[in-house]
Order: C-alpha cells, then structure tokens, then sequence
RNA sequence: GGGACCAUAGGGUAGCUUGGUCGAUCCUUUGGGCUUUGGGAGCCUGAGACUCCGGUUCGAAUCCGGGUGGUCCCA
C-alpha cells in the first residue's frame, strides 16, 4: 500500500462501496455492497445504544434565528452551512439552515420537554444526514460535505456531576463499538482551542491510517450549561428551584466506516471483520461440466446449513475460472471462502480459506462445520483486531526533545511528549513543529507515559500530561 | 485563506507542445457465440469517450476565457 490515498479510492470502487462521481463536491453515492456494512456497523451500534438511548428523528432544517442564538457556535460553523433561502421562486422570509449537527435544532424542543427533576436525565440519539460546505479538498468517506451517517447523542442531566459521569459511559460505548470493530484508537482529551464549538470541553478518538496520519473517528463533548442557558432549559428541583440542565453531545460518522476500510485493508484489497462484513463466508463451487449439477446442490445444502446457523453465506456459481473468483472475493473482503469441487464431494470434504492469512483448511462434512466456521470468525476477529493494535502500538514513539517532531512525523508515526498542559505553551508547540496536538491522555492506558519528576517538552515546566502530535486529516 | 496541476469509453491511458493524417491509441470493462473451469482462460464477433458554456479559426480533443469536478502543496 505504497499510496494510501490512491488505495482508498480505489477500493472504494473496485469493492463497490461507494461511487465517488456524483456530480456535487463532497456526495458520493451508497452502492448496495457499501450500504449493507454501513447497515451492518449501524447494527452494531444501534445494539448499544438502545440499551439507555431513545431513538429519535429531528427535521433536517433549522430556522436562522434558532441558529444563530448561540454565538460561540454558530461562529463555530458559521463558513460551512448550506442555506435554504427560497420556496420554490419566492424567497423566505426566513433563512433555512441545513442542519450541520443538530444541537440548534433539538435543544428548543428539549427546553419544551425538561420540566422537572423527574425528566432527567433524558438521553436521545439519531442517525441522519448532516451537510457542511467544507471548502478543503474533499475525500470520500473522510471530509465529505454531505456527512451521510452522523451519529449524534443528546443527553440532559440534573447535574454537573452526572454529565461528567455520562461523558465516561458514551466513552465506553465507543470503545465497545471500536472494539466490535477491530478498529484501535487513540482517546485524548482535545486542547482547549480544539474543543467543539459550545463545549466544556472534548474527548475524541483517533485512528491511525497506513500513510501515518491520524483520524478522528469520534468524539464526546461535555456541554456544561452554556447550551442550556442560551436555549432556557430548566428544570424544577426536588425543592421547587429551578435550574438549568446540564448536557453532553457525542457523535460518530462516515468515518468509521473509513476507518475499517483504511485500518484493516491491505494489498490484497478490502478486509472486513465477520462481524460486519455483508458476506461472511462466499462459497465456490469448482465446477466441471461433468457432475456440476451435485456441487451446486451440496453448495446449496451447505448454505442452508449455515444460514440455520446465523451465518450469512452467498454462492458465487458464475460461469467463469474460480481463481478470479478468489480474487474477486478477496477483494470484496469476505472473511472465509469455501471451496467444493468435485474431488471434495466424493470425499465429502470441503476446504476453507482464510482471508487473513490465507490459510487453507479441510472441513469434514459430516461432522458440526458450523461451529468449527464460527470458531475461525472469531479467530480472524481477533488477529485482525491484534494485528491493528499493535501497529498502532508501535507507531506511539516518545520523544524528549521538541526537535525530534518532525522527524518521528516524517516516518508516519505519532509523538508521544510530556507537557504542562498550558495553552500558550501547547500553540507554541504548534507553531514551532507545524504539527497538531491531538490532546492529552487523561487515563492510565498505553499511551501514557510515566510523567514522574519529567518537565514540559517547550516550557520546562512541571509536566501534567501526556500529550500527543500527529499529522492529522 | 493562498497557490500549483489536471479533466479523452465504466476504470486506467496515448494523442495536445507545432490545430487538418482522429472515422481517436492501447490495457481493462462489457453484450452475443463456441471451447473451457482446483488461483486472474482462449478464440470469433459486437458495444462504449474528447467535462460543460463561450471565444479564436476555413477547420478545435489540441489554442484562449469562464463554470463545474478532481489531485496536491503551503497557511
């Protein structure tokens, strides 16, 4: 994978996800391939968040003035919204925005629906389209002016207390999530000047692509109270005060999609985990003219078997060479494909082939294959999600002096740097290096460094964080 | 925000400098037919493109201006 990039798109059209040539910048259209693992991924978080989450659906327009009520967010994204200024040839009294998130348009209806302590907390989540006019280059997937999977969560809370818990619980969420998915990430908390417009501040996850940059695939935002003092929600406490409420936001889009194309793909082309892929397991028949008639029927009778068993399986009898078949389904990322030729139905055997690692394996038929299957879906789940990590891992280089930045950054690797946590000093280490601070590692995990006794990489202060640099998207 | 480059079948390309030979090259893709099928088959026969608008010219894929779309670099 010499140019990611040039990878990226073609693999987002040779495996037929999506089709990048619609003709407005930043739209791209879902092919049935690509819709099937965004539904499947959306599954899997959907499973998550129903546990505590509503599920609901707002309008995609947002009246200006609503809009425009909270200054520090609106100037936040005041250059990326799209406008709908006409009703067919009459112009609007009032501008329409496009949503591009979708706090200015529930927090009015929020402020309607708090009315007492027994309310809270409240906790809603949507999955629809969001648009920002992004006057950067575009890239499918990645930086897209029509976001088409935005995943947001609202929640409302009694008190601060409680919204600082629950931005630990959607953290969780998300590693849940990331983890179904194979995908490692980096958890940082956002340096002041990087938090989301509104917030107290922002938690965000990064990924790592092959070329060396990071990818922010998710992000968590404690919104304190300045949300709910712009739009007045309130809330009538035990002994008749009455408060406002404190929020959180968190979102995940497109983006993760990218990055479980871009985190586990590799030369041979897509590489889906069992879990999402819309294929789990492709069966070919090896078909002679002679006897092809009993290979298909044992293929079907195989399928059947399995789909009793929860597997999603396809057969691909077309008339053309199995090997391009095997490259065709290797390409499409289906995780095991099962060979059965004539030889094999004679010996009522079958063979298996790994798309991890290419690895072939003989199945008897008569015996439980189907769990034997599920055993190695688990197997590839687990070295995909190994082999990720570790790259990840290795990929994390501390360094003690500001010099060695670009460097490190040049290799396509993240810096890893003990910093006081000031602002002042974090955007002097921006400007000094050209290279973004991603945040600071707030937990003990494996990106935290052993800060004892270490002083501040630039000002030599007392060292609080761990922080972290990447070239980013 | 500033700049550079690019646009030819579904995808990738040659042709453009020096306008006419282009009725546009090659690979891939694709319809039909026959022989085939345990890692990208072969033969026969078809299909498919000059980004859009305007200009220069006897004549534009080729030159000029603009729109749209794409790629990359810098802030």
């Amino acid at each position: 994978m010499e140019n990611f990039s040039e990878w990226f798109h073609n693999i987002l059209e040779e495996a037929e996800i999506i089709d990048s040539r619609y003709p407005i910048k930043g739209m791209s259209v879902w092919l049935p391939n690509g819709f099937k693992i965004r539904k499947n991924i959306l599954e899997l978080l959907k499973k998550l968040l129903d546990k505590d989450h509503e599920e609901v659906l707002f309008p995609l327009l947002v009246p200006e003035d609503e809009l425009a009520k909270e200054g520090i967010h609106v100037k936040g994204f005041e250059d990326e919204v799209y406008w709908v200024t006409h009703g067919g040839q009459k112009e609007l009294n009032k501008k329409l925005a496009i949503r591009p998130t979708s706090e200015t348009a529930m927090y009015p209806m929020f402020s309607l629906w708090v009315r007492s302590h027994i309310d809270l907390p409240m906790k809603f989540y949507q999955i629809v389209n969001t648009f920002r006019y992004e006057t950067k280059h575009t890239r499918p997937l990645i930086r897209v002016r029509e976001i088409t999977t935005f995943k947001e969560a609202h929640t409302v809370h009694s008190t601060a207390k409680e919204a600082d818990e629950q931005v630990k619980i959607a953290i969780g969420i998300y590693k849940e999530f990331f983890d179904l998915l194979g995908i490692p990430y980096l958890l940082s908390k956002r340096p002041v000047w990087d938090k989301f417009p509104g917030a107290d501040y922002t938690m965000a996850f990064d990924t790592f692509l092959p070329d060396g940059k990071t990818l922010q695939i998710g992000t968590v935002h404690n919104l304190g109270q300045t949300f709910a003092k712009t739009f007045d929600i309130t809330f009538e406490t035990e002994d008749n005060a009455h408060e406002h409420v404190y929020q959180t936001c968190y979102g995940l889009s497109d983006r993760v999609i990218a990055s479980v194309i871009g985190v586990h793909g590799d030369e041979k082309g897509l590489h889906l985990p069992p879990k999402i892929a819309p294929n789990q397991i492709t069966i070919i028949p090896i078909l002679f003219k002679k006897g092809s008639e009993e290979v298909i029927a044992k293929c079907e009778e195989i399928k059947l078997a399995l789909e009793l068993n929860g597997i999603r399986v396809n057969i691909d009898d077309r008339d053309i060479r199995p090997g391009k078949k095997f490259y065709q389904w290797e390409l499409n990322g289906s995780p095991l494909r099962l060979e059965l030729g004539p030889r094999d139905l004679k010996n009522n055997k079958a063979i298996l082939v790994r798309r991890d690692n290419l690895e072939k394996i003989e199945i008897d038929l008569d015996s439980e294959y189907s769990e034997k299957i599920n055993e190695l879906f688990d197997d590839i789940y687990n070295n995909m999600k190994k082999t990720a990590w570790d790259k990840i891992k290795d990929s994390v280089i501390i360094i003690d002096n500001l010099k060695e930045v670009n460097n490190v950054i040049a290799n396509g690797k993240v810096v890893s740097f003990s910093w006081c946590g000031e602002e002042e000093c974090g955007k002097a280490i921006e400007e000094i290096t050209d290279v973004d601070i991603l945040g600071t590692q707030n937990e003990n995990n494996e990106f935290s460094q052993n800060l004892n006794g270490k002083k501040c990489i630039h000002c030599e202060n007392e060292a609080k964080y761990t922080g972290l640099m990447a070239k980013t998207y």
